[in-house]
DNA sequence: TGCTTTCGCTACGACTCGTAGCGTAATGCC
DNA sequence: GGCATTACGCTACGAGTCGTAGCGAAAGCA
């Protein structure tokens, strides 16, 4: 993923199945060993490269375990469930159930931690990861308009602004709950959440 | 920290000194070098201390860093400002300008990167760093409670969930903010994050 | 058939880890 | 004051990982 073999290029391709092995292994190795005792050695034994093959394509560990934990994000979606609470119940409790794998929780708040101190690799997060689901946000509020339960937005600054919000408050909520407070975000869980979002604290 | 010398014990005490000195080291280190490149050994030197002082009070880098950044946040508090919304931005401010300090920042979510695969470690972040912090929510809510800003709470069982989920939702949001979407939760993200809090996203 | 790039393999110096062994320093108990 | 006990600083050690270099073979393209 690094650096794509460009398409006319002359010289023998890079193996595009090694990609895989080595983005499989790494998860798979992030499963029994977690981040601090993932060795990119080890990677490479599992996937059945040699170790410098890894070092040509991904240029560290940090690097490597963002490409191998986004691939787990890109199977959210967000199916019509009639109503804005329930379409936010739906798309969080699928977000749980990622955070809930063992690859997914180790790998992602280890490189988050990596990147406080890493501009590019800050970058390199956010590209693939975070700013790839705000899609999510985006089609849940416009088919909340249409709906009619949401005003329709109208200053595009505010507007952006708000979905910077929330979803730093359902994708904070949820880590925090998942990781930190280490408690499952099951559907009672995501229930509270849901409603609270919606219709606030004083509400309740 | 780790262990307290008892009090009717023989042998030479344990210079509490060296304690300050180790995790004012740490937090140095953190600052200076972030979570993977500090070394256990560097922290020793710079705290004018032996490694091996360090290992016999510390049973890893993972404990150690927990001790050095639970200090960090024993300085929140929850000064009356007249109104739940202004209790509350009073005190998400605060949080905010503790995890912008890079010591906090990269300290924190590596440990609790490893915590998810380290029961123990886990059991020690909950109880040095989270649920102490759990009073602030308390007090907010009993001093909204006063007010009438918020009903009296009933039922202690459920009562007990909803300080949870509020803890979950306004430490992952600031969290989520502050590392991950890596921009700067000010007066104004404050502000806005306090009315969805409170009213709700439908009201806005 | 040549040219180019990737591949697997081996080996390497540099570094960190966590522990052990030693002699010395500081305290409580008799 | 002397003794037992524990902490301390220091040094040294084997084990493990890091990232790189060099090699010959393999796989594409002109």
């Amino acid at each position: 993923m690094q650096t794509r073999t460009p398409a006319g290029r002359t010289g023998r391709p890079r193996s595009a199945s090694a990609d895989a092995a080595i983005l499989a292994a790494t998860r798979q190795a992030l499963v029994e060993l977690g981040w601090s005792k993932l060795t990119l050695g080890d990677v490479a034994t599992r996937a059945g490269v040699a170790k410098t093959t890894l070092y040509r394509r991904w240029s560290g560990k940090n690097e490597l375990v963002v490409d191998a934990v986004a691939e787990l994000f890109d199977e959210l979606s967000l199916p019509d469930r009639g109503s804005l609470a329930a379409d936010i119940e739906g798309v969080v409790l699928q977000f749980a159930s990622i955070l809930a794998r063992p690859e997914a929780r180790s790998g992602l708040m280890a490189v988050v931690a990596e990147a406080t101190r890493d501009e590019a690799l800050r970058e390199r997060i956010r590209a693939s990861i975070v700013d790839r689901q705000k899609r999510l946000v985006l089609a849940g509020r416009s088919r909340a308009e249409q709906r009619g339960e949401l005003p329709p937005s109208t200053d595009p600054e505010e507007s952006a602004r708000t979905v910077d919000l929330i979803f730093d408050m359902v994708a904070g909520a949820v880590v925090h709950r998942t990781l930190v407070s280490a408690e499952p975000a099951d559907e009672a869980w995501v229930r509270s959440f849901t409603r609270v979002l919606l219709q606030g604290l004083a509400a309740a």
